[in-house]
DNA sequence: TAAAATTAAGTTGCGAACAATTTTATTAAA
DNA sequence: TTTAATAAAATTGTTCGCAACTTAATTTTA
């Protein structure tokens, strides 16, 4: 008897429609981040120092699930760009402090057009995103065992 | 009156779910993607090929959303491990062909753990897979404009 | 048909993303 | 307390992903 393969196109692949749709949501961003001098992962770090003020590598890495190896050149070229400071904790001289400067938090307001452009775009209610927001975070909460 | 900020945080940032997500399955891919000696991209333009046979730069680029800039040194890296073979169109020598092969094709089989990989860690049903693929794939068209 | 516009790939350069390794500091164990 | 193990960042190297630009071929239109 044969097998059957159900070999799955480009478009069953719901691992494509992930990645595909984050793109676009990056697309869609871009013209805003740019006006911010910004990358979407920059502007990730501010969203938690804006509401944490401070944090560390290691946190900043469970937070957006990035590594040193991402987060570390990153940090640097923020720094470098006034948004936040760089410094030893002395209490543990392995930890870097991550604190964000009034420069970072001067853009707090400026980029409430960021989320807000999604919800423009799409005409999503609140309810609506938070419904796929709530299905998302529960797949990768699955997927990360 | 005072205005009200509503800023997100992190969690309710449904674009950071989409992007910590498309990551989370990243990583529960790259064993059976190492064993093939494939990256995500590439596995992708193979599964078009494993339905097409052949393509062109611009054909994939539209499918998997990806430009030049992107698809063109992959598509050389793929060559050279000897999935494809990439030649100009006699028709219309802009355009490149990229056509799978044998060895490209003998793949398919092997990569079936790949998607079945999420399916398994994610203990989703099939119907429950695609409601989500479709939720995904409508907020991509919505943002897409 | 000659010039202009368009199109398809390719190139360059930069910032992630991540594996693998190294460096330095702290903690645990012998 | 010296050594071993662990932990936090940093470094190195490869591959995307994409903006901006270039090259070469084709099509449009003047």
């Amino acid at each position: 008897m044969e097998q059957e393969q159900n070999f799955l196109t480009l478009n069953d692949h719901l691992c494509f429609s992930i990645y595909a749709c984050s793109r676009a949501i990056l697309r869609l961003y871009r013209p805003y981040l740019d006006e911010l001098k910004l990358t979407y992962p920059q502007y990730l770090v501010l969203v938690v120092l804006w509401e944490y003020e401070q944090s560390t590598v290691k946190q900043l890495g469970e937070l957006l699930e990035l590594d040193s190896g991402t987060l570390t050149p990153m940090l640097k070229r923020m720094e470098a760009a006034g948004l936040l400071k760089r410094s030893r904790d002395t209490k543990d001289e392995r930890v870097i402090i991550v604190k964000i400067t009034d420069e970072g938090k001067s853009l707090q307001e400026k980029a409430l057009c960021i989320p807000q452009s999604l919800m423009d775009s799409t005409g999503m209610t609140t309810e609506e995103v938070n419904a796929l927001n709530s299905a998302v975070k529960k797949l990768s909460k699955l997927v990360n065992e």
